[in-house]
RNA sequence: GCGACCGUGGCGGAACUGGUAGACGCGCAGGACUUAGGAUCCUGUGGGGCAACCCGUGGGGGUUCGAGUCCCUCCGGUCGCACCA
């Protein structure tokens, strides 16, 4: 045996690295690629502590995708960006007092250089930042379409305000109505002017939509719970005074039960409809809900508040006058802000009115104690309708109800509009000028993008205002329209819109002048495949799924699903626990890579467990990936010197093996399923090694397969075996089906469902013969023992069994 | 509280439509080579038993010739949601 070089990752990767660079082997022609195919993952926030392993997980599965996407002869679009905008950078940045765009191009330029390092098939001519104003100008433009389209629109709506950061804070950082940054300091609500995106449109269609993509079903699970649809009734309750009090019912069949209503503290009624009496304890009583924040609001403890107004409402089906509150469990973001209340079949009314002595009603009779909230059961003390199964006396009093101009059917959605204002420094200035005569305009498309001011003062102070409304020469510019004076709005939009259409941007990165260029988008869109994380499952999707739509039919784009295919990737653990910064068990890959070469750490994340369920991150186990590239790396070297005396043509079992681990690497991959691949790659190389060694017809195919795992060992041990042209031009071996089921198959002999035999018999052996070789063996026939067999199960090239 | 997913050797994990449980890897034990080995190679490795065998996929029950896989129930864990009328 020639003497082999030893294997040093490092240098083998920094000599790839260099040679892809150099030879442009990951930039596919945009403009004219034989088989597009966009390979894409969700971006990272570059934060400042470095791309952590989680990313590196997500991203290495990702990037084998695409890799084994371009081996099966694909042209593979792989882009990558930075999703810099947002309240973590700005917090950041307020935290170490410097300006977050001082900060954000030193965390970039960080992860440009770990994301080189760990050998990702990146396309950096088409790189891009949501920060740039050469990005954010087109998110701008966004903006500006849906706002002239009527889908972008102001409403008062509730924040969460803490007066020590003198800013919004978002719901996640408030912890038990406390301020995350100060725990002393309780979170108070606050009713701001704010900018909404009317996703509620499309709830329909976003809904109906998931039924044709190709995505985990855990996500559209996700997805179709968040838009949330119910069908039911819109119900009219009419007061003496002459209001019309509209609720939204899913259970019309109980309007015979419902003994009172509520509205919510905010529902615009409540005034009209107080009387006298009730007028300071309501009011407090409003003060009181308006004090909390919102979180612990809708979280908090399960105890019902609420207060009587004073004044009564008809019920339309009994006709009787039932009293009507007002109650903080009732939320005004959800249909009409007023509902009925049915105690004895709603669990929330029924303890409502159990705590506040209010009648309750049986109205459907299931024979189960109250509150009984099941479907099922016949009405009772219901009129002419007492008798009718659920879903009958729904249609039937929906219908009765609507003859008299009070009811209608309706379906609702739990969806709310999107708000996409935010009270901050760090984000797109929303491009819309405030002039008192004209309203809001829309800044002119021509003098986009509204750039973000650099300002040292970025803090929030206590005037509430945006830190960009004391930049005076930003802040005041003449109406577009009338050329008065106006005022820039100050709000920012959400980060959320900066991902919404990233993916559309890649493609046309040089174009300044379009968003993105429609041969381009011809070309390449919608994404192949997408692959990401499960904790944006909801709102990124949703979000990007919405602007897409409304942008094709506006007439933008070619296609409404941004993403027909989708896979979600697991999460990387940590000691049993979610990788994070306060948990203080966040693993930088750098120096797993700089000891074991990023060939060893991909394939390694990539075998610690199940790509789409995630891993526990524990390092004892790298040795034996790295001790499996070593042996491919000897086996490829004596494939490049064979010994003199080496015959033609593989040895049979190397060749069955061979075609078997083709198929299967073939269909694991495919299906994400790395880690079995890779074990299959494994046991391969085993078997190579005991059948005598490396040899080009047993090396090559091998290369090629583990080329997406381990790109940088696969290509200079490609380039070992004299090839001149990169492993990535090489094609995907394809495997002969005849040759991988040929071979022996061993049968176990089972006697009344225990194992007692083994054999070895031709594959697709008869069960005569099976069963004749069975009774002659020994340990066999020690169970069967002239016992009567009653029953033979044959189960082909696999089981026995004699029950006797 | 509701919903989804999951419980397999010392550890990470394999196991197609019910059909050889523990692939592959780590670790561990013994051996070889060596001045040395935390390098490399070989052998073994679910538990019990000298053995024939017996037991074993969170606990209990069921269906079946046969259950990690299907059904019921209990226990434990992870994730998501948060009064959605």
């Amino acid at each position: 045996m020639s003497s082999v070089p030893p294997y040093d990752p490092r240098a083998v990767e920094a000599k790839w690295q260099a040679r892809w660079a150099g030879d442009h082997t990951n930039e596919p022609d945009l403009d004219r690629p034989r088989r597009p195919f966009y390979n894409l993952m969700m971006f990272p926030y570059p934060s400042a502590e470095g791309l952590h392993v989680g990313n590196m997980f997500a991203f290495t599965g990702a990037d084998i995708y695409g890799r084994f996407k371009r081996l099966q002869g694909y042209d593979v679009f792989e882009p990558i960006g930075f999703d810099a905008f947002g309240i973590h950078s700005e917090n950041y940045a307020l935290q170490v007092g410097t300006n977050p765009a001082r900060l954000i191009p030193k965390n970039i330029e960080t992860f440009r250089r770990q994301l080189r390092r760990f050998g990702g098939m990146f396309d950096w001519r088409h790189e891009l930042s949501t920060t740039d104003p050469r990005y954010y100008k087109w998110t701008q433009w966004i903006f500006l379409q849906l706002f002239k389209a009527g889908l972008a629109f102001r409403k008062k709506a509730a924040v969460n305000w803490c007066p020590k950061d003198m800013s919004v804070v978002a719901n996640e950082q408030v912890i038990n109505g406390y301020c995350e940054r100060h725990p002393d300091t309780k979170v108070e609500q606050r009713f701001l002017e704010q900018w909404f995106f009317a996703i509620t449109k499309y709830a329909a269609r976003l809904l109906d939509n998931l039924d044709r993509v190709d995505w985990s079903e855990s996500t559209r699970t996700l997805q179709r719970n968040w838009i949330g649809r119910s069908e039911g009734a819109e119900l009219v309750f009419t007061t003496a005074g002459g209001a019309n009090i509209a609720v939204f019912t899913t259970r019309p069949d109980t309007v015979f039960g419902a003994t009172y209503l509520v509205l919510a503290p905010e529902h615009p009624l409540v005034d009209q409809l107080t009387a006298q009496e009730q007028r300071s304890a309501v009011n407090a009583y409003r003060r009181e809900v308006q004090a909390k924040d919102i979180v612990s609001r809708k979280v908090g403890d399960k105890a019902k508040t609420g207060v009587f107004l004073g004044s009564y409402a008809r019920n339309p089906a009994t006709e009787e006058a039932i009293p009507i509150w007002v109650a903080d469990y009732v939320l005004m973001e959800y249909g009409t802000g007023a509902i009925m209340a049915v105690p004895a079949h709603d669990r929330r009314d029924f303890e409502f009115a159990t705590q506040f002595k209010l009648p309750i009603r049986e109205v459907v009779h299931t024979g189960e104690p109250l509150p009984s909230v099941a479907e099922a059961g016949v009405l009772v003390h219901s009129g002419e309708f007492d008798g009718l199964s659920c879903p009958e006396a729904q249609r039937r009093i929906v219908g009765w109800l609507q003859a008299k101009g009070l009811g209608t059917p309706q379906v609702q959605y739990r969806l709310h509009d999107w708000c996409i204002s935010r009270q901050r420094y760090w984000g797109p200035p929303i491009p819309i000028i405030h002039c008192d005569r004209c309203g809001p305009v829309g800044v002119p498309e021509e003098d986009l993008p509204v750039e973000l001011p650099f300002i040292e003062d970025f803090r929030p102070d206590a005037s509430g205002v945006s830190p960009l409304a004391r930049h005076k020469e930003w802040y005041f510019v003449k109406c577009p329209q009338c050329g008065a004076q106006g005022r820039r709005e100050t709000d920012v939009s959400d980060t959320f819109l900066d991902s919404a259409w990233y993916f559309l941007r890649y493609p046309s990165t040089e174009f300044d002048d379009r968003p993105w260029d429609p041969a381009r988008t011809t070309t390449w869109l919608p994404v192949s495949t997408y692959i990401g994380g499960n904790e944006h499952a909801v709102l990124h999707l949703l979000y990007s799924r919405f602007v897409t739509m409304a942008l094709e039919e506006l007439g933008h784009l070619h296609f409404e699903e941004p993403f027909p295919k989708l896979r979600a990737h697991g999460l990387i653990i940590k000691d049993g626990a979610k990788m994070s910064k306060s948990r203080g068990n966040v693993v930088i890959p750098d120096a797993y890579i700089q000891k074991w070469g990023a060939d060893t750490f991909r394939m390694y994340l990539m075998f610690l467990g199940p790509f789409q369920e995630g891993g526990d991150f524990r390092d004892e186990g790298i040795t034996g990936i790295r001790r499996f590239l070593e042996k491919v790396w000897t086996l490829a070297h004596e494939a490049a010197t064979p010994a003199p005396d080496a015959g033609p043509g593989l040895p049979e079992a190397v060749q069955r093996k061979l075609h078997q681990t083709i198929r299967k690497v073939t269909a694991d991959t495919e299906s994400l399923d790395y880690n079995t691949a890779i074990a299959a790659m494994m046991e391969y190389v085993n078997l190579v090694r005991e059948q005598g060694g490396g040899s080009r017809d047993g090396v090559e195919p091998l290369l090629v397969m583990l080329a997406p795992y381990a790109p940088h060992v696969a290509e200079e041990l490609w380039s070992a075996l004299e090839h001149d042209r990169s492993v990535f031009q090489a094609s995907w071996p394809s495997y002969d089906a005849g040759l991988a089921a040929a071979g022996d198959v061993e049968i176990v002999v089972q006697v009344n469902g225990k194992v007692r035999g083994r054999l070895t018999v031709s594959r697709g052996a008869s069960e005569a013969e099976v069963v004749e070789l069975a009774l002659r063996d020994e340990s066999v026939r020690k169970f069967v023992d002239g016992k009567p067999v009653r029953k033979t199960i044959y189960v082909q090239d696999r089981l026995l069994n004699f029950v006797v």
